[in-house]
DNA sequence: TTAGTATATTATTATATACCAATATAATGA
DNA sequence: TCATTATATTGGTATATAATAATATACTAA
């Protein structure tokens, strides 16, 4: 693998190796939602979420559209669904 | 995905999310190796590559074993490999 | 035992990330 | 316009990660 291509791989990586951030990915997964929806799945804070959000945008892992007051997020880059369950299946398959 | 099992999931992701530990990753894709060829191939210095090895370890990514004075390392938890192809396909496709 | 090679650990510093409270901006409807 | 709702940004602090040099340990062979 070339060292730039490493470089964005880890980047993207980064980018969703969080708890809370595997989640957002998760509810994304089907259906676009909005960041108060998002906030309330979560349980989180609404500055915290949005940091979150954004920070996934900037990397190209999420997208996001304005509907008037609302802004909704969905997975732009769809790679990141396999990164979850291949690592996913495994902590099922270890019980752990 | 349960709480418990995204901040696993999460944990597996950060301690590959590094270039040169991606690279290291594919480097043992189909071989173990001793910790002074994998300096060597990444052309990293020692005392780095043998904490980001031992850190890999540690998070059960890696296991190791020693023979004489050489410590060789390999995958331990091989849904890495899918990890770093899931994301460098994309990478390929992108031209990124 | 001593020297040399292979690997690991430690302490330190620089940098990045996570979280938080407070505030700012954007859009809506009265 | 004003108040309200929805989202984003800012500045600060705590914590984590990365990289470094220096040192320590483990093993081998002479």
């Amino acid at each position: 693998m070339d060292k730039k291509v490493a470089e964005h791989v880890a980047e993207i990586m980064k980018a969703v190796a969080h708890p809370v951030r595997l989640q957002i990915i998760e509810l994304l997964e089907t259906k676009e939602m909005c960041v108060g929806d998002i906030v309330e799945a979560v349980g989180g804070k609404q500055a915290i979420t949005s940091q979150q959000l954004n920070m996934m945008r900037d990397k190209g892992v999420l997208s996001s559209r304005r509907d008037g007051a609302k802004v909704y997020y969905r997975i732009e880059n769809r790679n990141v669904i396999k990164l979850l369950h291949c690592i996913g299946d495994h902590c099922k398959s270890k019980k752990s």
